[in-house]
DNA sequence: CCGGACAATATGTCTAGACATATTCGGCTG
DNA sequence: CAGCCGAATATGTCTAGACATATTGTCCGG
């Protein structure tokens, strides 16, 4: 008799449509959760469970005693899906390579104190390595792993697998944060890469922490026509289904 | 007696806890919502409602019959925070005007059609500007408005005032796309941000639809030292608040 | 006119049940 | 042995109530 889409999924629908339209504009009170409950004759508890979700969503503010209220648009969250390299030239439908260029194990310098955030002397492993697309430079990336974190990558090579795949697996990590920028080529990466110097790069950098702890830190440089990073953004309260594969 | 901690955040901490610390692999399988009621002493509801905040955040999967499993590390995404540039030159401590260069009102072309997914001939409304921080350029805008979806655009001079703040206040939109690239510098673009040619800049375009039509388009262009985009990543679980201002 | 105490109110959380539904497992049959 | 079918199982949803808790508006006294 429900039908077979929820109850408080067809109130959140209904709610978001109304705010989405201007009908509930920003700042505008909802109907508390008894009268609602009664409109849709329904337990207050569904009704809630709507509620908190399009809160969740961002769609509405809930305040004990005053109300749940619409809320006024805030600042923009986008989804970015970083991927692997790897993964993301065979999702082109090219052949993936990796190819290590250096690898350098030492204490840290004071460049790699505030770059990375060690103390001083801490052992670190440096690995210099290209990302090949059907033979062909893709990207150059510039790994630096904390062997106190990772001692375990001591033992790689890291010759022709890339120490991203291998320190997932390996290493667990609690926080990572992402840059975005971008930069000219300069000589040495210019002749690495195999395009002109001054060419405009991509620069994608992560640090990873396990918690608290610096893990690694990874720059990735892509010559411009080569990558661009997409992210879909969704008003805040279109939910819908976001299983990932 | 319950501690002012809810019940279901305990539930959620203590097996996001044992998740991440590998005590449950992934791969695992979580006792059921019985079992764990029945340990925690407390209705199944209750832990249901942990389980579900996992399941959204990643950590888990669910499956009737089957049971509840610790989830494969599966794609990253991130939260890129992409904020009004206005915004943006202001946190920075910084004074921000907005120059308008030049404003043009016609029928779409082949490249828009393309490029915004309009219908040929469809009055569209673009506009350049500069972004000034401190009275230097910051980034340069380009922006097409479909005026079939945003009429109210035509009456807008945008002299002194970014089309994007107008647009935010007076267009309603449901989806939106970016795509962040670096590009170098061609000669006119070199001039208007003061810059040489072949500079390296980091370009962030925009689309926004509005259930399905198209609403505007924008590329902005920052020369490569004046922006970078982050954003921060947690690991699916760690959800705490995120209550922007 | 201001500030503090108090009561009213709306949400937050929880329970102990119930029925629905998807999926898997195992056994039966051809 | 393959394929189908039914039963068991775990989650999904919902209800009608209860008590907790934060916040706000009001009233009253200084």
């Amino acid at each position: 008799m429900t039908g077979q889409i929820p109850i408080h999924e067809l109130i959140r629908a209904q709610l978001e449509q109304e705010i989405l339209s201007g009908e509930r504009p920003p700042g505008s009170k909802l109907p508390n959760e008894t009268e609602l409950a009664a409109e849709w004759r329904c337990a207050r508890m569904t009704v809630g469970r709507a509620l908190n979700a399009l809160a969740e969503a961002g769609m509405v503010q809930r305040r004990k005693r005053a109300g749940t209220f619409v809320a006024r648009r805030g600042v923009q969250e986008t989804v970015l899906e970083i991927r692997d390299v790897a993964t993301e030239v065979r999702a082109q439908g090219r052949d993936y390579a990796f190819r290590r260029l250096a690898r350098r194990e030492s204490g840290a310098g004071p460049e790699q104190m505030t770059r990375l955030g060690v103390a001083e002397g801490a052992p670190v492993l440096l690995v210099l390595g290209l990302h090949l697309a059907d033979g062909e430079a893709h990207a150059l990336e510039e790994r630096w792993i904390n062997l106190t974190a990772a001692p375990a990558a001591a033992q790689e090579r890291f010759e022709d697998a890339p120490p991203g795949a291998w320190l997932l697996q390996h290493i667990p990590w609690t926080e990572a944060e992402h840059e975005i920028a971008a930069l000219a080529a300069d000589g040495q990466t210019a002749k690495r890469l195999g395009v002109p110097v001054g060419t405009a790069l991509l620069a994608l950098e992560r640090r990873t922490w396990l918690s608290g702890q610096f893990v690694t830190f990874a720059r990735f440089l892509y010559p411009a026509d080569r990558q661009r990073f997409t992210a879909r953004l969704r008003q805040p309260g279109n939910k819908a289904s976001h299983k990932g594969a």
